[in-house]
DNA sequence: TCGCTATGGTCAACTGCGTTGGCATAAGAT
DNA sequence: ATCTTATGCCAACGCAGTTGACCATAGCGA
């Protein structure tokens, strides 16, 4: 039983599985993704993951403690893709608004894992990285300590809540995504006037609406308030 | 096998169980809503449900098609006390902003049930009167329909979106909210000043910030953008 | 180059999950 | 009082995460 997981640094013997393949943190992270992509995000199981990388599930547990660590693990790297290639402009409104539209454009691309992840907190290296670089532009802006700490949170859990909102309608399980479209065609939009006659004002024009995020607006209302505080 | 589900007002028969408590689809929602807050929202299963009721697990197939309607059920049990007593006041600010507070308050104060059901589309009665009197005050501010149904998403979104975010950390099952409070404590806390500088400094007043919610300001926020479109 | 050791892959088994098909029984219509 | 059938119960299926015991071998010191 490994009560104890070799920590990805000192890992030092490679001894390949019985087929040859040589697993680590990275790829097994990899393979989740993938499997996750492919079977939602209810796909993700040890088992399943075992057969993809043709070893043991139980194998898994050398690598971490059990599957909710792989779940941070998987949230790291998403924030990591996030900031792949980024560096500050200068200009702290687009650095903020660049920022968080790839934080959640990275979420938003892998749906079925950011379900998982995105409201938990890793505290591993990439997770630091994002928290530290918008911290950053805040002070670089001139706002004081203390109103940093409010925006940045205000900031950051909007990004996420939108990201995880976002994620979760584009990673619902067929069966349930289906169900909820139908909900969408059959309920909404055969909702008799009588009762809710708003609702059937409107039910044509929502359908295409709410396909998109709503993510945008929302941030620039917040950099309006941040440029408020800002100016005054 | 019970593919048919009988529906609540169609239900004619009512059987005691063998223990004689008599089941009702209210009944087990409410039972439901108690084992997630007892146990977690990964805490509800079938077997336990029917444990806590006091009939065979299967039996719950004759109200929901499965577990997965239940949970909407759930969903929309919340929603209908978020508005249970409300009425509009005629001022629209006040009452999106009563609305949104009630929602997200509703949620929240059911995280571990929220986590389940904040991203998903019920169709059932409470959620369209929802809707509907979100729509229904945001005409009566005098918004063309275009824009209301433009506004409505952005501020529906906006709640669900925080609800989700802030009972997912709430409603953590109790070894990763121990998981994630370490993370604070031991990572956040002693990040080393050389490598993360703006982290080290905010760090003693992150902590406290963190615990309340966004929710409040972002959506004054949004309020303060319907102010301006409606003057414009 | 040789052997030792502990790393890390494998196997088998445990418990608990959602769900289903068949069956029994009593509620409500007649 | 009788009949139908709605509704509760039981047993079983396949799949999940996780664990403990076992063992092959990679990489070390000599």
């Amino acid at each position: 039983m490994p009560k104890i997981v070799v920590s990805e640094e000192k890992r030092r013997r490679r001894r390949p599985t019985r087929s040859g393949t040589v697993l680590s943190e990275q790829l097994i992270v990899e393979t989740a993704l993938r499997l996750l992509r492919e079977h939602g995000s209810a796909g993700l199981t040890a088992r399943r993951l075992g057969l993809a990388l043709d070893c043991d599930p139980s194998t898994l547990y050398r690598y971490f403690r059990g599957m909710d660590e792989l779940t941070l693990a998987i949230g790291d790297t998403l924030i990591g893709q996030a900031l792949r290639g980024w560096s500050p402009s200068g200009n702290w409104r687009d650095d903020l608004r660049t920022l968080g539209l790839r934080i959640h454009g990275a979420y938003v691309s892998h749906p079925q894992a950011a379900v998982l992840t995105t409201s938990r907190v890793t505290g591993r290296a990439n997770e630091l990285a994002a928290d530290e670089a918008v911290l950053a532009v805040l002070r670089g802006a001139g706002l004081p300590v203390r109103d940093v700490v409010a925006v940045y949170h205000a900031f950051i859990d909007q990004t996420l809540a939108f990201a995880a909102l976002d994620a979760a309608s584009l990673a619902l399980p067929n069966a349930a995504l289906r169900s909820d479209e139908e909900m969408w065609q059959s309920t909404y939009r055969r909702v008799p006037a009588a009762t809710h006659p708003h609702i059937a004002e409107v039910a044509p024009l929502l359908a295409p609406e709410m396909v998109d995020s709503a993510y945008p607006k929302a941030l620039d209302l917040l950099l309006d308030g941040v440029a408020a505080r800002l100016s005054r």
